[in-house]
DNA sequence: TACTTTCTCCTACACTGGTAGACAAAACCA
DNA sequence: TGGTTTTGTCTACCAGTGTAGGAGAAAGTA
């Protein structure tokens, strides 16, 4: 019997490493050697783990979506507390979130030539517009939430903000800094509480 | 004595055709034989125009931010009235802003690893911010903009909601409609206009 | 018509990418 | 200890890429 590697775990440092490059020097600096190199390896060692360099993309990308999802921790918060947590933890307000966000960047536009990751994408989004609805839904039966402004351009502004909010910190940091960011979501959040 | 070329007016075809394929199949799709091919020629003829591909990568860029302060017509407006024109003609409502926004999805990527495209897409996010201010203290001046949210703030929200919408309108034009942008800056110009 | 300059085409070159396959190394079981 | 199967390395291949150079065509002038 040959040597015993959890494989799981080799597919997640893989993972790791092809972020890393991807967010060190965008999706051409994630080649097949730079990411066997990263990882240790020679060339060749991927493919026991990964049929394809495609495969490899898309579970980085899997992994990218599911980071935003973990960020958010919603012990017990219902309503607009909900919806703050939800907000803040999901914008680019740290190092690590604004290298997340330099990951979607790459896979946005990776997905317009990928039907997988575009459907997968979408799918994200559903997830994500529909916990928004919830938390707003929620918070008009608190009473906390009275806005006459509909739900549904209620949370297509909470979604515009958070990927323009991801390119800029990426593309222009030095205008959109995170103390705008909050500001933003403050004013957003104090909007709810308003007729 | 040869042939007369207008070096100018091949440029600009040259930088179309690039555009259309950055719009069809994304940066990839640009590759100096099949920009050459698009626009009718073969593979060596582009050298006398551009000296290397990034030459006419550039120039595309260029065009980009061009195109969007294009759309603007601002004549004799001033304060609400111009900012609102500003806004409403630089968010992708139409399928040829979203086709820009695609350009722009593409060249965001490339600054981030390209000092020359970022230089230059800064100057641009400075003259467009630069553009807003001035309309803001204009509607204050002439009373017509009274919420007492900073301008810096509401530039910032009126550039991230324009990013937000060109990666949206492309990744998930189904959620984030046309509809939905113009109420957006529906209920951004109204709260302009309350303390 | 002949000449000169520009433009265009074609081929070639150096390089990089993903992928496949042969072979060596390692590790566990009998 | 020996054998078997996985794991890892190395090399090679093929398809692309940007770029350079040379040969020919085109077009205007003398």
């Amino acid at each position: 019997m040959p040597k015993i590697i959890d494989h799981d775990q080799r597919r997640s440092d893989i993972v790791d490493v092809t972020w890393d490059l991807i967010t060190q020097g965008g999706i051409e600096a994630a080649t097949m050697r730079e990411i066997a190199a990263a990882a240790g390896f020679a060339n060749g060692a991927l493919k026991h783990y990964f049929p394809s360099k495609d495969d490899i993309i898309e579970a980085t990308y899997v992994r990218a979506l599911d980071m935003m999802r973990e960020y958010v921790k919603l012990d017990g918060l219902r309503g607009l507390a909900a919806l703050r947590e939800l907000c803040v933890s999901s914008m680019p307000i740290d190092a690590e979130r604004i290298n997340a966000g330099r990951v979607l960047l790459t896979f946005w536009q990776l997905s317009l030539s990928n039907r997988k990751l575009h459907d997968k994408y979408l799918e994200h989004m559903r997830s994500w517009r529909g916990l928004l609805h919830r938390y707003l839904t929620e918070g008009r039966e608190d009473g906390d939430i009275v806005t006459a402004t509909p739900d549904e351009q209620l949370v297509d502004e909470v979604v515009l903000l958070n990927a323009g909010a991801n390119v800029m910190s990426l593309v222009s940091g030095e205008f959109s800094t995170v103390a705008l960011q909050h500001r933003h979501l403050e004013s957003f959040l104090d909007r709810l509480t308003r007729p």
